[in-house]
DNA sequence: TAGGCCATCTGGTCCT
DNA sequence: AGGACCAGATGGCCTA
C-alpha cells in the first residue's frame, strides 16, 4: 500500500492523478511520502495515505483539506526501504515486504501535457467517495463469491453419504469426505470389474492407504464426527457392529467368498461377486443392482434412507416413520446383513448398468434450504438426469440403478 | 475461557 | 479499469 515511487500509488494515481484529475506526474514527483510518517490526520486516509509534494514546494496541488499538514521534501526522512513506511493503522492485509525491482528497460510513462490535457480535479471528498464505492462493490462481489462457494459445498454435502443431521460437515470435512468417498467408489468399481472378470483383487491394499495417508481423513476422526455417542453400544460403535471399524484383519477391507466389504469412515461398501452391491452408512443402506421399483425395495425389508432423514423423510414420508425409530441401534447390522443377502439373489449388474451407475446421484433430496425443484439442487444436467424427483419419489428410468442411501 | 468454525472486510495480484 | 481470486485479519458464535 505504501510505496516509494509515485507510480506505485496506482489506485490513487488512477483516480486522482490520471487524465481525470489533470495532475502532472513525473519521476521527480515521485518523492511523495505517506502522510502517516509525521502527520496526524483529521480523517481516515488509510487508503489515501500520501502527501503529494511538488518539486517546487510553492506549486502545490491540494488534495486534502486545508488542515492537512503537508510534508516538504526537506522534512522527509529519506526512505530507502519499504519498511521505512509505517502504516497509520495495522491493516488486515500483510504489508508487502519487498518491492519489485524496476525493469531498467521499461520505458517511463508519458503523460499528457499542455492543451491536450483534460483537467478534471476531484475533491478529496469525491475521491473518498469513489474509493469507498469501489471498496463496497468489491466487498459485495467477494461476499457473493463466497456465498456461491458455500452453496457449492452444500450441494456437495447433499450427495455425500448420509450422517446424522445435527453433524453438518465443516468445509474441510466435506472436501475430505468427498475425496475419500470418490476414492472408495472408484476403487469399488475397479474391484468389481476385477471380480467379474475373475481376476484377483490386488488393489485392495489401496484402502489401507486411504486412511494412512496424511491428507486423507483419519478414520478415527470420522468416527468422532459421525458417531458422537459411540458409547451407546458398549463396544464403542453404535451401528454396523464389526463394519464401522476396521475388520478383524486390521484393515478397512475384508474379502469373503461372496465378495468384498470396504469400510471408509462411516460407510461400508459391499461388492458381491454374484451381482448386487450395497453401500451402507450409519443412516441406512442402498443397492446398486438391477432396476426395480421403489416399492420392491421397500418390500425387501430394508429401508432406504434418504439424506436428510429427520428434516424431510420423517415428517413427510410415511414409509420412513417406523424406520426412524431404529435408526441408530443394533438392528442396523441385521439390516445390512439382510440387504447383503438380498443383494446376492439379485440379477448381476451388467457393465452397461454400471456405466449408468457412475452417473447417479444418491441424493434422495437435498437440504431443507433447497426446494425440491431448485435447480441448484437438481440441475438439469446429464449428471443428474438419471434420477429425477417426481412428487415425493424419484422416477427411475429403465436403465436406472438404485443408488440411494 | 480457549479453541474451532465461519462470515466478512480488505489489499494485493493476476488477468482480460 | 475492473473483476476474479487469494490470503490475512478480525469479530461473532458455539462448545467443551
Amino acid at each position: 500500500m505504501y510505496a516509494t515511487d509515485f507510480d506505485d500509488y496506482c489506485d490513487f494515481n488512477d483516480s486522482v492523478c490520471s487524465n481525470d484529475s489533470g495532475f502532472e506526474r513525473s519521476h521527480a514527483d515521485s518523492h511523495a511520502t505517506p502522510s502517516s510518517v509525521n502527520t496526524t490526520l483529521n480523517f481516515d486516509t488509510s487508503d489515501l495515505a500520501i502527501s503529494v509534494i511538488s518539486k517546487d514546494s510553492t506549486v502545490r496541488r491540494k488534495l486534502f483539506h486545508d488542515d492537512y499538514t503537508y510534508i516538504f521534501p526537506d522534512q522527509i526522512k529519506e526512505v530507502t526501504e519499504f519498511e521505512d513506511f509505517k502504516p497509520i493503522d495495522n491493516t488486515s492485509t500483510p504489508i508487502k515486504k519487498e518491492k519489485k525491482p524496476k525493469d531498467p528497460n521499461k520505458p517511463k510513462r508519458k503523460y499528457a501535457n499542455g492543451k491536450n490535457r483534460v483537467t478534471r480535479c476531484k475533491s478529496p471528498t469525491q475521491i473518498l467517495r469513489i474509493k469507498r464505492n469501489r471498496r463496497m462493490k468489491a466487498n459485495d462481489r467477494e461476499r457473493n463469491r463466497m456465498h456461491m462457494l458455500n452453496e457449492a459445498l452444500d450441494r456437495l454435502r447433499c450427495v455425500l453419504p448420509t450422517f446424522p443431521e445435527d453433524t453438518k460437515l465443516t468445509k474441510i470435512e466435506t472436501l475430505r469426505f468427498a475425496h475419500n468417498y470418490i476414492f472408495a467408489l472408484s476403487q469399488t468399481l475397479e474391484s468389481l470389474d476385477n471380480i467379474n472378470c475373475g481376476q484377483p483383487s490386488a488393489e485392495y491394499n489401496n484402502y489401507d492407504k486411504l486412511t494412512c495417508t496424511a491428507e486423507k481423513v483419519n478414520k478415527d476422526a470420522f468416527r468422532e464426527i459421525f458417531l458422537p455417542n459411540k458409547d451407546e453400544c458398549g463396544d464403542g460403535y453404535r451401528s454396523f457392529q464389526g463394519y464401522s471399524k476396521p475388520f478383524p484383519n486390521g484393515s478397512n477391507f475384508l474379502q469373503t467368498s461372496e465378495g468384498v466389504l470396504i469400510n471408509v469412515g462411516n460407510v461400508t461398501v459391499s461388492v458381491n461377486n454374484k451381482g448386487g452391491n450395497c453401500i451402507t452408512s450409519t443412516t441406512g443402506s442402498g443397492f446398486f443392482s438391477h432396476p426395480s421399483s421403489l416399492a420392491d425395495d421397500i418390500h425387501q425389508g430394508y429401508p432406504q434412507r434418504p439424506y436428510d432423514i429427520t428434516s424431510y423423510t420423517e415428517r413427510y414420508d410415511p414409509r420412513m416413520q417406523n424406520a426412524s425409530t431404529e435408526y441408530f441401534n443394533h438392528k442396523n447390522y441385521e439390516i445390512f446383513k439382510n440387504a447383503f443377502e438380498t443383494a446376492k439373489n439379485r440379477k448381476q449388474v451388467s457393465a452397461v448398468q454400471y456405466n449408468n451407475y457412475t452417473n447417479f446421484t444418491n441424493s434422495y433430496h437435498c437440504n431443507e434450504k433447497y426446494s425440491y425443484t431448485d435447480e441448484s439442487c437438481y440441475p438439469q444436467s446429464n449428471y443428474y438426469n438419471d434420477q429425477r424427483y417426481v412428487g415425493r419419489d424419484f422416477y427411475r428410468g429403465p436403465s436406472m440403478v438404485n443408488a440411494q442411501i
